[in-house]
RNA sequence: GGGGGCGUAGCUCAGUUGGUUAGAGCGUUUGCUUGACAUGCAAGAGGUCACAGAUUCGAGUUCUGUCGUCCCCACCA
């Protein structure tokens, strides 16, 4: 047992506590028949860099979740784990390398993959240690990486399953390019943001007439990509064009005119220039009128040789000079400002090209299906719900997934290509000969997967799938999955095809997400505006536990929030509160330990507070149990604060500094009791600090993180007593009010006189109302007028409470103080005697809830006509 | 174009299935070195729950519409 520190001094023992968890294995799942399996698998953080603020609120709210889990009972798994983040991480790379006047290329495959892992092992690391700071009780022993040998196994697997059954394919589609990373992306991988762009208005003359159609184009450098002009078929203003040629310009081609129902007349001129290189729609378009596909740039956006005179020209330089071209050929009518949405990639922010490229596909319809009818079917379920809307949104709208990246950090596409027939063949293992013509030269795809095809099967890959193994039967399917709503498209869904693809069934049950966490001014946190906020520099200057908590509390499921000093600042102030009011408990408590009730002789007091705490486990447990942790936290805070704090421990001190053996020893036994309780409740959300205070606490031994979580108790409820001792605890603050109302200097003792039917309860705690309420006597009489002339009065619930303050009493402010009290007590009477007076709600409105409202008009009328008499004898 | 969030006290936000007098933190006012805590204690002030309808005995909570605001998706070249 340690000796209490005057002030809450977090540093002094979150690193020790942390280690100490460690070292005993607390944090170790272990494969337990007896017990219920609890997983969570952590979305593992990239190795780009460090946790930023949303990643301290993921983590907290999974450490809580799987913290409580625990001390429930639960076989708790949580599976830590960094993501190799294949395209972020190669930018950084080779941000890196560009400093030091370096190319990929120059550098070659084999070096530059080393240099990607001494950064996984540099930045992992580091990762790694700041989920320690934050507290996270994740089992390190099963820490994962997407390119460990277990992952990179289970992506082979998958990939050469999906092979098999014909539900990946390589093809040249309209992709998304990034001319800066040079490589494809996802869909998902865009972002669209509304650029400031032109509209400018083409001639193409009309072979062999005189005639132009004119066309408005918002990329005139790909024109020389185009292979028609389309209009809509019912638009009569073109349809003698329909089947001409046209030359285009600044070329020697010609085009053709051509109808489809995709051009809308209203827009631009109702003639569209057809680039299916270059342009999804333009591709699709291509397809049904079977036009050539002419793609006139490199993967590096420049022109190539079929842009004539402009090859080798960056795609903005090729586009000025194209458009000088056709103005000095007076085939340009105008330019307009025009804005538009422009696709970015989502990491180094290029603008993206739509072009056509020979990639590596997923098949999604097949997938997508099942996985909207496990959402439906309710065999995952998120939380909030509204978020499955979102999921199914786009999985309906879904297309095939571009999956291979010109990459060469990440998995290498498990393909290889025969050099002698050319046969494709898909493997596990790296095959040694051509299986079609037994050739021993083999070339493997140069690709690697989309970071996202690992990701997808993180909740399986990191148990041992596709062997059986005995964590993979144990704790799959996992329980909870914790993310932001960004992450849905990228990853909530492809690892809900991918689970039941794969496993047959839903990778988790449960789906919480969260929002983000958003600066002061609501911003959301980004490097560029540098306006991040370091979570360990919090941690350094509050504490862990502090921050925890603040990310936590006033905080709806779903919803973003916003990060500010001065929240952290209102959790630390509570964590101090509950570091000295267990430091009040430990010091009077030296030689008593955490008691069994049942050998307590209990005050009302003690009911009183042994319900609170009652009715604390209860709501708390179900807040919790509905992931509602904001919930949860604000009741254990409440309690602890208001009902601990702020009551109990003032109605114990009578009792602990008086005479009386064994109340006192019954007080100091209820403080143990609800203390250690409070702890336990609190611990998954500030495990550091309750587990400190738990090593104080007389007589407890161990750890509070495998102590048991508290379990309601209907024999502790108490229910009529703690009702019958609120009135104590409304007459102290009436009381104390009533002094305020009259300047009446707080330390000054009044003498108290009651008329009341609770003698017997306020005798009981007479001791405790004449030092919280500030009074020296009380004496209960059966009229106001026994307590002299002069007196100032009020009504309460439990009595009619009057002082004699003689001369102290201000008549006119005691005038005033009673007629606001008047109106109050008679707006009630409307209120409830309306309610009472509508048949409806007798009729309708359930008994209970009528006889309350009865009681309670009883109640003031009661105490209209004791302050009418009141203000009549001032 | 489609979908969604938000609008509650000066500020930031909670508000579980409709049901006491709508809450918290911060800020603010007044008074307090009250034998755990000034990172504190006590007492207060402060809200037509955006607006208009509807359902209901009863709506901050459910439904419809309006306004404001933010986000996601689609991408008319």
């Amino acid at each position: 047992m340690r000796e209490m520190q005057t002030t809450y001094n977090p540093k002094e023992f979150e690193d020790r506590i942390y280690g100490e968890w460690v070292s005993r294995g607390y944090f170790t799942a272990k494969v337990d028949p007896a017990k219920v399996p609890f997983t969570v698998m952590m979305p593992p953080p990239n190795i780009t860099g460090q946790l930023h603020m949303g990643h301290a609120m993921d983590e907290t709210m999974q450490d809580t979740i799987v913290r409580f889990k625990r001390m429930q009972g639960y076989s708790v798994l949580w599976l830590p784990g960094t993501d190799h983040a294949s395209i972020a991480t190669e930018v950084k790379i080779v941000d890196q390398m560009k400093k030091e006047g370096l190319s990929k290329e120059q550098l070659g495959r084999e070096e530059f993959l080393r240099r990607a892992w001494a950064w996984k092992e540099k930045y992992g690391g580091r990762i790694v240690e700041q989920l320690k700071k934050l507290g996270s009780s994740c089992d390190w022993s099963r820490l994962a990486f997407t390119m460990d040998e277990r992952c990179s196994n289970a992506v082979r697997e998958a990939f050469f399953r999906l092979y098999e059954k014909g539900l990946v394919y390589r093809g040249s589609r309209i992709i998304n390019w990034c001319p800066g990373c040079k490589t494809a992306l996802s869909d998902a991988e865009v972002e669209y943001s509304e650029d400031a762009g032109f509209f400018w208005y083409i001639r193409y003359p009309v072979e062999g007439e005189e005639e132009f159609l004119i066309v408005a184009t918002t990329r005139p450098e790909t024109m020389f990509g185009d292979t028609a002009v389309a209009v809509n078929p019912s638009d009569k203003r073109f349809s003698r064009y329909v089947g001409k040629t046209l030359r285009l310009p600044l070329t020697d081609r010609t085009i053709p005119v051509v109808a489809d129902g995709y051009v809308d007349p209203e827009f631009g001129t109702g003639a569209v220039k057809i680039t299916p290189a270059h342009d999804p729609n333009d591709f699709e378009v291509g397809l049904r009128h079977n036009l050539p596909v002419v793609r006139v740039m490199n993967d590096d956006g420049t022109m190539n040789e079929l842009a004539g005179e402009y090859a080798g020209l960056d795609r903005y330089e090729a586009r000025k000079r194209a458009v000088a071209a056709l103005e000095a050929q007076g085939l340009l009518v105008k330019v307009e400002p025009h804005k538009h949405n422009v696709g970015h990639c989502y990491r180094c922010r290029s603008t993206v090209e739509p072009i056509v490229s020979k990639q590596w596909f997923v098949k999604m319809a097949p997938l997508a299906k099942p996985a909207i009818e496990a959402v439906m079917k309710n065999k995952t379920k998120f939380v909030p719900d509204r978020f499955a809307k979102i999921y199914y949104n786009w999985l309906e709208n879904i297309r095939d997934w571009c999956i291979s990246r010109q990459l060469w950090w990440g998995h290498r596409i498990p393909v290889w290509y025969c050099d002698d027939c050319g046969e494709t063949i898909c493997a596990k293992d790296t095959p040694t000969v051509c299986p079609k013509c037994g050739s021993a030269r083999l070339t493997q795809d140069e690709d690697v997967l989309d970071t996202w095809f690992s990701s997808a099967l993180w909740p399986f890959s990191t148990l041992g799938w596709p062997d059986c193994t005995e964590d993979f039967s144990y704790f799959y399917p996992t329980d909870a999955l914790v993310t932001g709503y960004d992450i849905i498209p990228f990853w909530v869904m492809r690892m809900m095809f991918s689970g039941l693809e794969y496993t047959g069934k839903v990778p988790f049950r449960d789906v919480l997400i969260h929002g983000l966490v958003r600066d002061e001014q609501g911003r959301k946190m980004s490097k560029s505006l540098g306006n991040g906020i370091d979570p360990l520099e919090v941690i350094d200057r509050y504490g862990a536990d502090s921050l925890r908590l603040s990310l936590l509390t006033g905080v709806a499921p779903g919803n973003d929030t916003r990060y500010t000093d001065a929240k952290v600042e209102a959790a630390r102030n509570f964590i101090n509160k509950l570091w000295n009011a267990a430091r009040f408990v430990v010091m009077n408590a030296k030689d008593v330990s955490v008691p069994d009730l049942g050998t307590v002789r209990l005050q009302p007091a003690d009911r009183w507070i042994i319900s609170r705490l009652q009715t604390c486990i209860r709501e708390t447990t179900l807040s919790m149990q509905k992931y509602d942790l904001g919930i949860a936290a604000d009741k254990l805070v409440d309690f602890v604060r208001n009902d601990f704090c702020d009551w109990y421990i003032e109605l114990s001190k009578p009792a602990l500094y008086g005479d009386d053996g064994e109340k006192k020893r019954g007080a100091l036994g209820v403080l143990l009791f609800v203390l250690d309780s409070a702890l336990r409740l609190l611990h998954p959300f500030i495990p550091f600090v309750t587990e400190e205070i738990y090593s104080c606490l007389p007589g407890r031994e161990g750890s509070i993180m495998v102590a048991e979580y508290p379990r309601y108790n209907a024999r502790l409820a108490y229910k009529k007593e703690a009702k019958a001792f609120e009135g104590v605890i409304e007459l102290i603050k009436t009381v104390r009010a009533m002094k305020v109302a009259v300047n009446c200097p707080p330390a000054k003792k009044v003498r108290l006189f009651l008329v009341t039917e609770g003698r017997r309860l306020v005798n009981a705690n007479k001791s405790a109302v004449l030092r919280l309420a500030g009074a020296s006597e009380i004496e209960f009489v059966s009229d106001g007028s026994e307590a002299g002339e002069k007196t100032v009065s009020q009504v309460c619930g439990l009595c009619h409470v009057f002082i004699p303050l003689g001369e102290l009493v201000n008549l006119e402010e005691e005038k005033k103080r009673l007629e606001k009290e008047l109106d109050r007590v008679m707006g009630e009477i409307a209120r409830a005697g309306g309610k009472l007076s509508n048949v409806n709600f007798i009729a309708k409105a359930p008994k209970k809830l009528v006889e309350d409202e009865r009681a309670k008009l009883e109640k003031y009328i009661d105490m209209k006509a004791k302050i009418e008499k009141q203000i009549s004898e001032l």
